[in-house]
DNA sequence: TCTTGATTGTACTGATTGGTACAATATATA
DNA sequence: TATATATTGTACCAATCAGTACAATCAAGA
């Protein structure tokens, strides 16, 4: 029997890509066991619930990374121009500036979403809600500020499916650059 | 044995729901049997192939009904105004404003696109191209045409993709006045 | 060293998967 | 009516599915 012994946090990124690849019903265990390099026996030990323990586990982290790195700054800097400069780029950082899709995205389209609606429902609502705070700050109106806020998570969405569907990262560098610029004139800088 | 028979075409609707539904790989034979009230015997006849050839069939319909109600009017009307606001009445139309998906945009994001890898690429590319010609009719430079269709297609998906993790359609439908309040205005009319 | 608990591989389960075979039935044509 | 063809239900298949059981192994503390 092997040696190292690993971490359950370790097998969470690896989780992360098999589910974008194969979406949450496609990822079957064998092939998790396979990319992962564990067993049966680790996985089950680390995920007593199975694939679904293992989807909670990557949304979770999903979760965990956003709010650090792009909710929370549109939230509370100081500096909300700033703030949203940093959102998309670390947005473009997440999905590999095109090369890499919205697990989250991809889980609300089939009725995986209802295995995670609050998680997945969440996660669209917190970032336009931070983006409209950011926003309102820099002296837009409400509704103003929730309708471009709305626009621009809903374009990147889109442009990550598009990307993909032309096996084309360009067209979401340049949806990510077109949404900013609007933004940018839109709050004056 | 029973009395009515069916025909191919017949099927293609209720598949296409099934898809939408459960994804390709969620998409179960017994799923399909009982949502179809077909059993193997008819589905196999219809489709020897199996769930691939029922999945091009879906997407070959999804194809010509695009084709005929959105991209040949795009492409061809004299009044290309009129033929941008037939899309988006049509495309509104189809997703049922907002409550049903994107068989499509949904397959391209797992690597069930790789199987139908051709005709989700031209599904997109496509109805870009022929946005962009209806565009460049309206006077629009070839660059600029290019660019606004990539949002609008996009800003769609995107918006077919919020409005499901929300499961609010209204999403969608503001999408689709935003999209084309800023194609008329770009296009003065 | 001894013990304890965490980690792991292997073998196994019953259920379900996509798919095939084929005889029975229905419709259409002659 | 007789015949040919299209359609269908059922029984069946090997492969794979998610998940369980458990003994073997490891690292670390007493």
């Amino acid at each position: 029997m092997p040696k190292v012994f690993a971490e359950r946090s370790d097998v969470i990124p690896a989780l992360g890509e098999i589910f974008r690849e194969y979406g949450f019903a496609g990822a079957s265990l064998s092939e998790i066991t396979e990319r992962t390099g564990l067993g049966k026996g680790s996985l089950y030990h680390f995920f007593p619930n199975g694939k679904n323990e293992m989807a909670e586990a990557v949304l979770n982290e999903i979760d965990t990374w956003f709010n650090e790195n792009v909710f929370a700054p549109l939230r509370e800097s100081e500096d909300a121009v700033s703030s949203i400069r940093l959102m998309f780029n670390e947005v473009n950082r997440y999905f590999k500036s095109g090369k890499r899709i919205c697990l989250v995205g991809a889980f609300a389209l089939d009725h995986t979403r209802d295995h995670f609606s609050e998680k997945v429902c969440n996660y669209f609502k917190i970032w336009m809600n931070s983006l409209t705070t950011a926003l309102k700050r820099n002296g837009l109106a409400k509704k103003d500020a929730k309708e471009i806020a709305e626009e621009v998570v809903g374009g990147i969405q889109g442009a990550l499916v598009l990307a993909r569907s032309q096996d084309d990262p360009k067209i979401f560098v340049r949806a990510m650059k077109r949404l900013e610029k609007r933004i940018m004139e839109l709050i004056g800088e």
